[in-house]
DNA sequence: TGCTATTTACGAATGATTTCGTAGCTAATG
DNA sequence: CATTAGCTACGAAATCATTCGTAAATAGCA
């Protein structure tokens, strides 16, 4: 079983970062978040570390200037949010959250496309598991 | 412009309730609230109270009794958090969130159909536009 | 070596959410 | 009418998330 992963909003921007650019410094980390948010660096490093108690983050302390990696992937985390969202918003109902996704959210062609291809592939395995 | 809606996890649970069974008092919220959760009478009450504060319950207090009903739709409710969530765990890619709802959540024959529907109907509306 | 810059560790302030005790009001009952 | 049961209002405690100041350690450099 993988453990229970619900970061919070602060957590969950630090983990998109280090999922998009890999095991990164507090340093680094910290001027990308600069970027979109105002925040001092001891408050991203305090974050860091407290992700780092509460196993969302792996450590590499051999040299002074520690590196952080994500501890957790980006599938299980969107897995276990999507899952949690389906059941607290959408009554346990995917379609809903799909409809609603895709109705308020404005896809573009190709992301459309991308669906329906996930979709036949499904049907697929659905078909096959039936025979 | 509709108010921006952020309920938290709380009082998400007491929105379902309201949208499922439509107004109702305090005692009834709480009833449905104790078979899943542990929790005294006051802090519901409470937590009302404070939705109702911050628009998101309207209140008729004719009554001694108050009868309390959801005063945002489930519809826009739905449609700002996944939008959130879009944004926030998927990178902005509706299409990200739809496949790995799909792929997590193990949803039905019927659930697949009433979504390769929806994108029928899309597009349509899409080929129309474009003509 | 001694100074400076950068880093981690720690603790505490702030703010938001959740919880509940207590008081006061009102309606129903004996 | 007095008592009781059930309701709302209020305030404050408990918990969790976020923020940051300060100290201690370390490495690089004048």
């Amino acid at each position: 079983m993988t453990s229970k992963v619900k970061p919070t909003e602060s957590e969950l921007e630090i983990l998109n970062i280090l999922w998009h650019n890999g095991p990164s410094t507090v340093r680094k980390v910290h001027e990308e978040l600069a970027m979109t948010k105002e925040a001092g660096y001891t408050t991203t490093l305090k974050l860091m570390q407290i992700m780092h108690d509460k196993k969302l983050l792996k450590r590499d302390a051999s040299s002074k200037t520690h590196v952080f990696e994500a501890a957790v992937s980006q599938q299980q985390t969107q897995g276990q949010m999507i899952r949690k969202m389906i059941d607290t918003v959408f009554n346990g109902s995917a379609s809903q959250l799909v409809m609603q996704a895709l109705g308020s959210h404005k896809a573009s062609k190709e992301e459309l496309d991308e669906i329906r291809a996930y979709l036949e592939g499904m049907e697929k395995k659905t078909k096959k598991a039936k025979s």
